[in-house]
This record gives C-alpha cells, sequence and structure tokens, in this order.
DNA sequence: CCCAAAATCATCCGAAGGTATGACGACAAT
DNA sequence: ATTGTCGTCATACCTTCGGATGATTTTGGG
C-alpha cells in the first residue's frame, strides 16, 4: 500500500511544473549555445524562443509518436512468421478446457457464467484461467483475449 | 479533420503551446540576469548537450503521448477502413473520450494503466469506463469490448 | 455572462477477478 | 507400480472492477 502512494490531484500540477522547468532549461542551453555565435540580437529574444519552442513541440512530437507506433503491441514468443493455431498452443501448452474457457472469457462471460456454462465451480475456472493467463503471459482477461486474438487462438 | 474528433481537443494543444511560448520568453528575460553570474559552463558545452538531449527525448515522448492523434497529421484513410460508425456512437451518446477508453480497455491495459497513458488519475478512468458500460448495456470490460466490436465502435 | 455538456477527480464499498497453495481422482505412458 | 498430465475443487488473501454519488473545471454555445 505504501509503494502505490498515489497524490492524484498532484498530478496536473505536476505536469505543468515539468513542463516549465524543462523548456526552461532547454532554452538556457539552447540561448547559451546560439548567443555566443550568431545572436547579436538581444532585443528579439523572445522571438528567437518562440521560434526555438515550435521547434521543439515539431520534433517532439515526432519522436512521441514514432515511439508509440514501435511499441504498440509486444509479443512475446512469436518467433517464425506465421504459426497457425495448433502450433501455438501445443507451443504454449494450453490445454483444452483452458482453451475453451479463454473463448467464453472473449465472449464477455464472467467466471461464475463459464462456470454455470461448463457445469463445475467457479473455483475450477478460476484455476484453469490462471494457468491460461501464465501461459499467455496475460494479466487481466481482457489482455487474454487480445493475446490469444493476435495469435489466432480465438476468432 | 475526417472523422476525428476535434472540438476541443485543439484548443487543449493550442494551451499548451501557448504555455509553452510564454514561459519560454519568461525563461529567457530571467534568464537574461542570471546567466551573468551562474552561467560559467562554456567548456562543457557536450555534456550540456547531452543533456538538453535526454530532456528532448522525455519531452517529446510526453508530447506525442498527450497529443497522439488531437493535433497530428490528418492522414486517416489510408490507414485503413476501419470506420467507427458514427450514427450509432451519437445513437449512443459516446462522448470521444469514452470511445478512446473503449479502445484502451480493448486493448488490455488496466483501468490503472489507461489512466497513466492519458495522463489523468484512475478514478478519472472509471468514470469514463462506468458510463460507457452504461451506454453499451455492459457489465463487465471483457463484455464492453465485445459489444464494442459487434457494433464497429473498434477494429 | 451564464448555461450545458464534457472532462476531471475523489471517496466509499461491494463484487468480481486473480494468485498461491494444496489436494484428490482419472488416465495414459513408462 | 510409479510418474506425469489433466481436470476438478477448495481456502485464503490480495488486487482490480464497477456502481453510486458529489464536486470542480474546462469548453463551447446562446
Amino acid at each position: 500500500m505504501a509503494s502505490t502512494a498515489k497524490p492524484r490531484g498532484t498530478r496536473r500540477a505536476l505536469r505543468d511544473i515539468l513542463l516549465f522547468g524543462v523548456c526552461g532549461g532547454i532554452l538556457i542551453t539552447v540561448l547559451k549555445l546560439t548567443e555566443y555565435r550568431f545572436l547579436v540580437v538581444e532585443h528579439s529574444v523572445e522571438i528567437y524562443g518562440g521560434l526555438v519552442a515550435a521547434l521543439f513541440s515539431a520534433l517532439g512530437i515526432w519522436l512521441g509518436l514514432t515511439l508509440t507506433r514501435k511499441k504498440a503491441e509486444p509479443s512475446l514468443p512469436p518467433t517464425g512468421p506465421f504459426t497457425p493455431n495448433e502450433r501455438r498452443i501445443s507451443e504454449l501448452g494450453i490445454t483444452p478446457r483452458e482453451l475453451e474457457i479463454l473463448g467464453l472469457i472473449a465472449a464477455g462471460l464472467s467466471n461464475r457464467e463459464i462456470a454455470d456454462h461448463l457445469f463445475v465451480s467457479e473455483n475450477t475456472v478460476k484455476t484453469h484461467s490462471s494457468r491460461l493467463f501464465d501461459k499467455l503471459g496475460a494479466r487481466r482477461r481482457t489482455q487474454a483475449v487480445q493475446l490469444g486474438k493476435q495469435a489466432h487462438l480465438i476468432p
């Protein structure tokens, strides 16, 4: 509990302060560099700063977009180009029962509903799904569904 | 300006940019007074440059993550035939933010992760998703994903 | 300027999900 | 007969979700 001390209210303020500090440092440096070379316009430093800021924005956005595009999906074991259903299933050691439960999870059913649908106890469903998540490398059922579809384990 | 929900994102980005420029200008002024005292790092410009690069990356990532497609390029059609079916969206009264969160839920993210990704609090995400579930008629997030895909709200 | 919608954040609390561990029976392979 | 896998179930404990509610702020329109 202490590990996740989260002052939510400060998030926004923190952002602004961070922005302020960061751009301040950057501006200082750039100004420092440019000043000793071409800058002889001490009266129009503001304009120069604005220019720098614009350049920063452009490059920053580009950088951020590029990075986000890259790390879209961190698939773990798919070393091959394409692995069919059963191949991947046996690779991951997923049992038929677990696969069946994955399908029901993807259908949006709760553990309780799955248990009723399969005529087993809810604990059993939990055990299966736990092992399934472990094999899939998922922490949540939504993630398990995503990974399962991605690996063509389920339609 | 295609199907991207344009209304409030532009203004927000504008505000950030403006803040950027303004505090930059202020910093410059302040700098003008201080640089004649402490700034004696002319010999370590390289190190300073490295530092700037690091801050650069951080700022870039932050910017890219925040303004992912709020003010990005208008290249939407060539990416894919994904039609969010705005008819049903407005029918159900789903706001852009809620739709965004639905997408992240479908990606398998937890509320906490979504909050971090969008730079808002977890409570906010919960509020959005709660209303989203209500509008979709879903009781679980897995069900919301299923219904959302079924209604072509998400790819 | 005031209003409405949307977005933000918070707190409480019960429900559902997930982890860890252990156990038992069925069944196949060795 | 021993071993291993699979399916089943349980108990305890913690985390995450989801509902309900109220509040504040931002933003766009009249």
